[in-house]
DNA sequence: GCAGTCACG
DNA sequence: ACGTACGTGACTGCG
């Protein structure tokens, strides 16, 4: 066995290596430009252009440490040229034309407005191009967020997945020239002669895919979105990445040093009374001591074991004094290994700010999702979560500026579906869930108790995620039939929800998508009547369905927000800048002299980006660092 | 690479 | 036969 296999994985070797150094036929015309003449060559070609696409090659993802190895530039389909920089291996090294002179001539061409530019992940690009003194102005069409627009799942928007999808062509993988794992190189460590015909294939296809999407954007009637909404905010999340946040390190380190005793006595307190040491962070190992060893109740079964999340761990509370210990070694745990040791080894050196990404193309709703770090996950929840914001600060003279959003998810709800209650709830003003419990038991606001108040958050919370009377009752603490009752309840007095809930997963049934107020899809092919999948799948896809128009319409609206304001601080010469989203949130660093004009300007953006039928109500706070915003 | 857990809106 | 509220990303253990 093991001599097949090593024959096995000698062929495969050979196999590569054929592979590697096989050139497959090339797409198109595709020239390298190593000399002063086909410099010239090119220039000329640039000339008169409606369109060019353009892709850069690098050595790194990551946009603000990549070094520019080579730009390539595709000027009609089947055309175009690789300009080689920063390679550094292979005879023709000597040949690359200096950066200057390159960077002279593009440079009027990528700010000429005339010219549209293509790009695929254009976010990436520009954040290069510009560190080498490169900016793009003018039209710019991202085939990729075009692709996930199209198809929001994410999957398959790839550059080299699209080819093959919308043009039938078969592209080269990266890996092919830069290989995988352990022995993976970087792209200026491989020869010009290999990289010319595949960078010019990227620039090439990028531009040969953006009438196939534009004709499918169309035809869906989403090419206002695409170009009104999307393309705008590509440079809104460029100038947030680049500003980031500052951090104060020392503050972490501080902490990180008393969570690191803590965490040794909690350890050593629960190794006591589990008799022995083990592994806390494996729950299979924790399984064993609390369930066989101490014998404690099981709560409930994951997929493979024992469940030991904080509801089971908070369930056996009262039943062990080792549970409590664990849930404080957990908090602890999670905030030290996901926020403070991990934030300083974010923090670039150069600016000392950590520059979260943010990505565009990162949800099935419309939202953007951030990473390295994520900053929408910051804890706020409790009391010690929240010293992990204390080390977001402002730098000297200036503030960070909190406006979110007051319950626009609800309100989109009473919107969409038009329900006359809901409407006449966010009219009243005041409490929207004090006023929405006084309807539902036919009382007057002032009567609403605590309890019923907080079971009418439950039900509403639960309301746009499409829960059942069930879920809501494990949620909520309620029995089933209580549950039943509540929701009953709801829906009697707000039947203009009921109705909006059943046509949205109808139409989702007869459309096979749903969409937001701007017109963004998301398709559910297995709610389509034809197809059959099996009833919790659907049941899933259904809730999924509910919510999207709800919280899509939500990211729609903040985006637009966001271009705005991106535009007015820049035609005012404004020094402050956003650096933050967080769904229905927007955090700006604001020099102290701005505050009072950008607070007002914040507010009356976010509350007129866009006119639905209640009014959108922002809240603003304001601190020298994240925790202490008031 | 998946599962479990947990941080956010 | 079982199971649930929607959407994310990061960390750890384990195969």
């Amino acid at each position: 066995m093991a001599q097949l296999f090593s024959v096995q994985l000698c062929l495969f070797d050979e196999a590569t290596d054929a592979a590697l150094y096989t050139q497959s036929a090339p797409l198109g015309d595709y020239q390298v430009v190593n000399s002063w003449a086909k410099l010239g060559h090119l220039t000329r070609q640039l000339q008169g252009l409606e369109y060019l696409a353009l892709d850069t090659e690098t050595t790194s993802t990551n946009a603000l440490e990549a070094k520019l190895v080579g730009i390539s530039v595709a000027v009609q389909p089947g055309k175009a040229y690789y300009i080689p920089l920063g390679h550094s291996v292979g005879q023709d090294v000597g040949l690359q034309l200096p950066l200057k002179h390159v960077v002279s001539v593009l440079q009027p061409v990528l700010a000429d407005k005339n010219v549209a530019k293509v790009l695929h992940n254009a976010k990436y690009d520009m954040m290069v191009l510009s560190r080498y003194g490169l900016t793009i102005q003018g039209t710019i069409y991202d085939t990729m967020i075009a692709a996930w627009l199209l198809s929001p799942s994410g999957r398959g928007i790839g550059l080299k997945a699209q080819a093959w999808q919308r043009l039938g062509v078969e592209m080269q993988a990266i890996t092919e020239l830069i290989g995988t794992g352990r022995k993976q190189t970087t792209m200026d460590r491989v020869t010009i002669t290999r990289v010319t015909p595949y960078a010019c294939a990227d620039a090439d296809i990028t531009l040969r895919l953006l009438p196939v999407l534009r004709a499918e954007l169309k035809l869906r009637q989403q090419w206002d979105l695409f170009t009104q909404l999307e393309m705008p905010f590509i440079p809104v999340l460029i100038a947030m990445e680049k500003q980031g946040m500052l951090i104060d390190v020392s503050c972490l380190q501080t902490m990180s040093q008393a969570m690191q005793y803590q965490l040794e006595e909690l350890v050593d307190q629960i190794y006591e009374y589990a008799g022995h040491h083990f592994n806390l962070n494996s729950t299979k190992q924790l399984g064993i001591v609390l369930f066989e060893e101490l014998e404690l109740p099981v709560i409930r079964q994951t997929k493979t074991g024992w469940s030991t999340d904080v509801h089971v761990l908070e369930a056996l509370h009262q039943s062990h004094p080792i549970v409590e210990l664990i849930l404080e070694y957990r908090q602890i745990e999670k905030l030290k290994g996901t926020y403070i040791d991990a934030l300083p080894t974010l923090v670039n050196p150069g600016t000392g700010r950590v520059h979260s990404s943010f990505h565009q193309t990162g949800t099935s709703t419309g939202r953007i999702s951030s990473s390295h770090p994520n900053l929408q996950n910051i804890p706020v929840r409790t009391e010690l979560g929240r010293t992990v914001r204390r080390a977001f600060v402002a730098p000297e003279g200036h503030v960070l500026l909190g406006c979110d959003y007051s319950q626009v998810e609800l309100r989109l709800l009473a919107h969409l579906s038009g329900d006359p209650g809901l409407l006449e709830a966010f009219a009243r003003g005041e409490d929207i869930h004090t006023n929405i419990s006084a309807a539902m038991h036919d009382v007057p606001p002032e009567e609403v108790t605590k309890i019923q108040r907080r079971q009418t958050k439950d039900i509403i919370f639960g309301l746009m995620y499409g829960m059942t009377s069930a879920s809501l009752a494990v949620r909520a603490n309620l029995s089933e039939a209580e549950a039943q009752q509540f929701v009953d309840a709801f829906f009697q007095r707000f039947s203009g929800v009921q109705q909006y809930m059943k046509a949205t997963v109808a139409r989702a049934g007869a459309l096979g998508y749903v969409e937001t107020l701007l017109g963004r899809r998301r398709y559910f092919p297995e709610l389509l009547t034809a197809e059959a999948t099996d009833e919790y799948a659907q049941h899933a896809a259904e809730r999924s369905a509910i919510n999207m128009p709800i919280q899509g319409t939500a990211a729609d609206i903040i985006k637009l927000a966001m271009i705005k304001l991106h535009d007015r601080l820049r035609t005012e010469q404004l020094k402050s800048r956003l650096v933050l989203q967080m769904h229905d949130e927007l955090v700006l660093e604001v020099p102290n002299e701005e505050l009072e004009q950008v607070q007002h300007l914040v507010v009356d953006i976010m509350s007129n980006a866009y006119e639905i039928s209640v009014p959108l109500t922002v809240n603003v706070t304001v601190g020298n660092n994240w925790m202490d915003m008031k």
